[in-house]
DNA sequence: TGTACATCAGTGAACGCGCGTTCACTGATGTAC
DNA sequence: TGTACATCAGTGAACGCGCGTTCACTGATGTAC
């Protein structure tokens, strides 16, 4: 398996996958280091070669951010998808924010190198809004099985919206010390984040647990 | 007026009030050029003064930082208390929460300054637990007008938070392009962000308008 | 009221740093005949 | 099957840049006598 090749492993001139590479390389220096250290030379360094070589992958240093955000909204997408599966028909809304919030907060430096990559933007990722499999259309979708109305389209958009501020919000907001105690006297991290989703109102859960 | 000075204008030796002038700075940096070209330096060279003046009155660049997102934090406090005082009593709580939407819309890079700042520390400043006057207490005891139980405090925390979850979540998604559809059908920016915290159930409106 | 002097709040030059990007190059690969 | 050659994917040195911070300094201020 080649995608956790560190730097000084031997490899021949040409690399076979360097795009891979670079991307898996810019992840774990994320998850090391976080946003901050994320730079071009960096990533080279860390996938070992030199500072030029990704030039010959990527148009700049955006393209590449572009594409590690990119693989953020697949596997975000992926979660999100299982969790779905995997939760009776009630709690599918409910599960779906969980699996959202987990992965923002078990991924925060990715995910905000996803946002910023939007942000820069001004649009999230289009594979949102056309793509069937994409995250947003789970979510609308998943609120009409709940018994949402199809035909109100306006309503649905913005129900859907109002699901996913919540949900950026609290992954945004949870790892503030302001909610230790609170997390404590809940019992843990997942249990807290489903209280606070609970006052949303917007993610009804079937029997809890 | 000199909080709106400019590089050029003539001033003597010792400013007066240099602290208070690189703060403006800053604010005037960040609205014109965003949080990415906030540099001790700019900052220095917006208020006409060398890189090394600012040393004299702030430790390093991320004492200047808090300095601004401080004043960020009581600006914003500030809105939602006026906001709630113009209010009726039942829409009170709607009111704040758009206060504070707007806010962030309007001053986007301020806002990213206050929460990046929170972020480093791992915490919310102090004021706003602490502090009667604080934009948290005043969402919480509107909470508890509006009929809440104070002597449920988990539960009346809980609420806070997913309020300021929801608002916050919205602040940073209402810029995207993806929802100009909606802002126009709905009549403009403002009715859209009333629509969506509609949806979130927390932010009741007496009657609308 | 004047003067000596400590203190304060600036200057401007310099430091080392890591960054994104470009360039001329070279080693490896694969295709045409 | 062997060879010529175009193309691809690397190298490594260099570019200019702006950054945060430090330093020895100096001009202005205010206080003690």
């Amino acid at each position: 398996m080649r995608e956790t090749q560190t730097a000084a492993e031997a490899r021949p001139y040409h690399h076979g996958d360097l795009r891979r590479a670079l991307v898996d390389a810019a992840r774990r220096i994320l998850e090391a280091e976080g946003p901050t250290a994320l730079s071009l030379r960096a990533v080279a360094r860390e996938a070992g070669v030199s500072p030029a070589a990704p030039y010959h992958h990527f148009k700049d240093k955006a393209e590449l951010l572009d594409a590690v955000a990119d693989e953020g909204w697949q596997i975000l997408s992926t979660g999100m998808t299982k969790a779905k599966a995997d939760a009776e028909p009630r709690s599918k809304l409910n599960a779906i924010g969980i699996a959202y919030v987990c992965f923002a907060r078990e991924n925060p430096a990715l995910y905000r190198v996803m946002y910023d990559a939007a942000r820069d933007k001004e649009a999230l990722p289009a594979q949102m809004q056309d793509n069937k499999d994409s995250a947003y259309c789970k979510v609308r979708d998943t609120m009409i099985e709940l018994g949402a109305d199809p035909a109100a389209a306006t309503d649905l958009e913005l129900a859907t919206t109002a699901a996913w501020c919540a949900a950026h919000g609290l992954a945004e907001m949870a790892g503030f010390k302001q909610f230790d105690h609170l997390k404590a006297e809940l019992g843990g991290e997942v249990p807290f984040l489903r209280a606070v989703l609970a006052h949303l109102g917007l993610f009804p859960h079937g029997k809890p647990d």
